[in-house]
DNA sequence: CCTCGATGAGACATGAATGTCTCACATGGG
DNA sequence: CCCATGTGAGACATTCATGTCTCATCGAGG
């Protein structure tokens, strides 16, 4: 394996690098670049090799999220169906990778003027989106806008993380407190009438 | 004033300082204290005079940030009437300094085991008791947690900040969106019956 | 006019995180 | 068996924010 061994070998040590670095900056965001390397159980020599910097891991482990939050997109079909349904979906999707979303969440707001990765606007087209069609179906009420929609729901997402982090919420609660929240409120119906959903 | 002036000389300018280190960290966390010395018009070594460290000043501000917190729990009589006003009552207060929660909210995740300052302990209290107060009078739906909503509202205080500040949405409509997105849900009413309130 | 106190400017040391480097090891392939 | 490659350990310089210090200036009050 002289002449190809090392890219598969490079490979799945940096997806596993990733994973760990995601799951401790999830916790900790502001770990050293010692500490995530302790955490991928590697030297920090090592660590370096891999991702130029902390700048370099920040944007891979973006990159990863980016990549993440597609594939939850695709996985829960939001084009089908009632948007009701989509929207309950997608949490349920996301919810596994809702802690480095909301680490990048609030990494975010400290590129300020820089550029922000298209794959961020992409994912907030498709979210959006969804929210417009359920609005166009009649199914949402249209006196909020899907901007907002997209970023309450990414709001609630990483309230959410960070309250079951915190041990405030049982983590089986996660998708059904926040789709819950999201689409019906925290207002009782009014009617009385037969309810056929839970 | 040899004896007796600095007092309120101090008083007024910690104020202010305050209120400008307040109004910068909002939009950049991570500002130097070089930065918020120039922010509010003063020298580094004053506002070192002042504060004895960052850590001081964030103190203070988190002091600041309980301070109104609590001023706007008590403006709004969160105690009178319909639950439901008094959430609408409540985020219409909170609103100016919600930018100042956003910042505290994600500082508070740095803390990790630290002491937290018992004042948000507090403020959880007092606004988990008013979504409580809610269920038990029937308003609310009681399937979601007065822990969880408190969080979710902490959560939607702090996106709708963000949203505002990056200009994704009309600060006209702050209030509004918080209020209808958590009390109604993105879900379209079913009855077309008639409704009296808007 | 003189003096005291607060301020601004800036030098300086400190600590922490980072980025770069070298060197020794050990593991696997030729 | 020997060599190459990846790795860990650690030294080292650099950068940056911070904390502390001194000194000159300015303004108000005596």
């Amino acid at each position: 394996m002289s002449h190809m061994g090392y890219r598969c070998l490079m490979a799945v040590d940096r997806e596993h690098v990733l994973r760990s670095a995601a799951a401790l900056l999830t916790r900790k965001s502001t770990a050293t670049m010692d500490e995530v390397a302790k955490a991928a159980g590697i030297s920090r020599a090592t660590l370096h090799r891999q991702f130029a910097g902390r700048d370099a891991l920040v944007r891979a482990l973006e990159a990863l999220g980016i990549a993440e939050c597609e594939a939850a997109l695709a996985a829960a079909r939001t084009d089908e169906g009632p948007a009701t349904e989509a929207v309950r979906r997608l949490v349920a999707e996301i919810e596994p990778h809702a802690g480095l979303l909301a680490f990048l969440y609030s990494e975010n707001q400290l590129f300020e003027g820089e550029e922000q990765n298209e794959g961020w606007a992409r994912i907030d087209e498709r979210v959006a989106g969804l929210f417009r069609r359920g609005q166009s179906s009649g199914e949402f009420r249209i006196d909020l806008t899907p901007a907002w929609l997209t970023e309450a729901l990414y709001g609630l997402l990483a309230s959410a993380a960070w309250a079951v982090a915190e041990g405030r919420v049982a983590p089986k609660d996660f998708t059904h407190m926040i789709v819950e929240l999201l689409l019906g409120g925290v207002r009782r119906p009014e009617e009385p009438a037969a309810r056929k959903e839970s």
